[in-house]
DNA sequence: TTGACGTGACACCAAATGGTGTCATATAAT
DNA sequence: ATTATATGACACCATTTGGTGTCACGTCAA
């Protein structure tokens, strides 16, 4: 949970399903942590931590408005996950069906795992 | 460390530096237990238990040739992953650009990070 | 100015992770 | 038959990780 010296890279960044999800939400819109907070049955104090990673990862970017700090996806980091996936698509022998796939976006929104549905469960009170 | 009933996901599998090195080295051509040791400065048993979890993860298969156990890169479950990236294709304007990356493999080989370079080291005697 | 609200920063914790060593067993090689 | 190899299975350990609570501080609203 350290934020300073060590750096989380990508990889790390994305290995949490929470964190994920998070990344989801923040694409869609930008928001603030007690509004994502209220998506999770976790503490504040965990939300902001988990952020502060997605931060660090430079996945997300955030700036204060008035007392709030708003959050939001940062994607560009994620194409360095993309350079990392292509060196594999040598091993798809299917390349072009799924060149189609990708340039139609034909798989509509969420799939792999994560969900975008809101959670809503009395987060226990941090204060 | 536990392989029976958690099960390790791509995300995690794929989160740490070595194991994101052995896929790599894995899908060049197998590789038993000792002769993927000799490229880590850890024990055997350290690498034992990170292809326990590429292969909880589905991204390795092993099949035992004498009494060593051969284990290969089985790229499929990668697509999960490429899955999850593309719901963020729409957060990036120069599709296209990168589509022509993607199909002319235009980023050469290795990147984002992991190298494939052999690291060689006394690796402390496990036994 | 007085609170209530939204966060950041700590201190603290239990469980998960990445490693190490040792032992037992199956397979190859002499 | 005997010995050297290649691993799997454990037991054990220090760190890291994901969470919780508490407190202090800046900002908004009465």
């Amino acid at each position: 949970m350290d934020a300073s010296a060590p750096k989380y890279d990508v990889f790390q960044a994305i290995a949490d399903p929470t964190r994920r999800t998070m990344l989801k939400m923040l694409g869609e819109k930008e928001l603030s942590v007690t509004q994502i907070c209220g998506h999770f049955p976790i503490t504040r104090t965990a939300v902001s931590k988990h952020l502060h990673i997605l931060t660090d990862a430079g996945l997300v970017r955030h700036h204060k408005a008035g007392r709030e700090t708003r959050y939001q996806l940062q994607p560009e980091k994620l194409l360095e996950l993309r350079k990392w996936l292509n060196y594999f698509e040598q091993y798809w022998e299917n390349k072009l069906a799924m060149l189609k796939h990708f340039v139609e976006q034909e798989d509509g929104s969420d799939s792999a795992g994560q969900e975008l549905r809101l959670i809503d469960q009395e987060p226990k009170r941090d204060r």
